[in-house]
DNA sequence: AGCGGGACCTGTGGGC
DNA sequence: TGCCCACAGGTCCCGC
């Protein structure tokens, strides 16, 4: 499910529920939700969440220890939604659901106590208690791209190597992080570029117009609250908007918004790609 | 190097 | 109604 712009709005809607809360309780219901290199979840109790933020596609919980606990201790809770995961506030008293994969007390600054759910119905997603020393070792993290609103067309282009498809490249977190297939397809057909190009046969000024594309479908995307497709809500359980606005992702068959002429479906490294073959070049 | 295919999981929608 | 297949916002791993 989430890319980007999905999972900057479960960030922002989870800030209000967790900004302060003390985690009181941990419980993990399934082992694989739990990311091989993490921290055992009990590692997370007694720690206070500070802020929620993101980078690429993952959820970032900082988290401050109690002076008790020990430097191994984590400092971040960090969540990688994948298809299908999903954060949902609850009562203290709330059953889980039938795909909770791992749920959480919470203690908040007034003394209010409430639940945090991480519910996951595929299951690909997966929980980080992660310190320093084992962020060192998460090639994922380490290798993670520029974030694509704050990336310069310098270091796009510059990253533009090999003769892999254009969308490929897009695709690939250690290139640019948090596109995923909707918003690469999105964004170059708002490029006019087809997502077959080889990378490297973009012009400079084509990388700058495609980063251009990418930054105004995100922010729009943000706006609108993200994509639901099927499955994604925010933590209030809000759907988003912005799959009313496609222009080409799922949209194979029918007709471009731009020139009217039927829009070609093809699968470029195994994920379903839409465009025009008239207004992308 | 990069592609295809499979794996990890569960659910839904279409065709017959 | 039911069965089977294809497909789904992601990433990793293997073999060619």
């Amino acid at each position: 499910m989430p890319e980007l712009p999905e999972v900057e709005t479960v960030a922002r809607s989870l800030t209000p529920y967790l900004t302060s809360a003390t985690i009181t309780s941990a419980l993990l219901l399934r082992a694989s939700s739990l990311h091989p290199l993490s921290l055992p979840i009990e590692s997370l109790i007694g720690t206070q969440i500070q802020a929620i933020r993101r980078r690429g596609k993952l959820l970032i919980m900082d988290l401050a220890s109690a002076p008790v606990l020990s430097p191994a201790s984590p400092s971040m809770l960090i969540a990688h939604l994948r298809m299908t995961g999903r954060f949902l506030t609850a009562p203290a008293n709330m059953e889980l659901g039938r795909h909770t994969r791992c749920v959480f007390g919470l203690q908040g600054k007034d003394g209010s106590v409430s639940q945090l759910f991480f519910d996951d119905i595929r299951s690909f997603g997966q929980l980080l208690s992660a310190n320093d020393a084992i962020l060192e070792k998460w090639s994922f993290w380490r290798d993670l791209g520029p974030e694509p609103l704050l990336m310069e067309n310098s270091a796009l282009y510059g990253r533009l190597r090999g003769k892999r498809p254009i969308k490929t490249t897009l695709l690939d977190q250690k290139v640019i992080a948090g596109i995923g297939n909707i918003y690469a397809d999105e964004s170059l057909f708002l490029a006019g570029i087809n997502p077959e190009r080889p990378a490297d046969s973009l012009s400079e000024p084509e990388s700058e117009k495609l980063l251009a594309a990418v930054k105004k479908i995100l922010k729009s995307a943000i706006e609108n609250r993200g994509s639901s497709i099927r499955d994604y809500r925010d933590a209030d359980g809000n759907a988003g908007a912005f799959q009313n606005k496609f222009h080409v992702y799922q949209r194979g068959g029918k007709s471009c918004k731009n020139c009217g002429r039927i829009l070609t479906k093809i699968k470029i490294s195994g994920r379903s790609t839409v465009y025009c073959g008239s207004c992308q070049k």
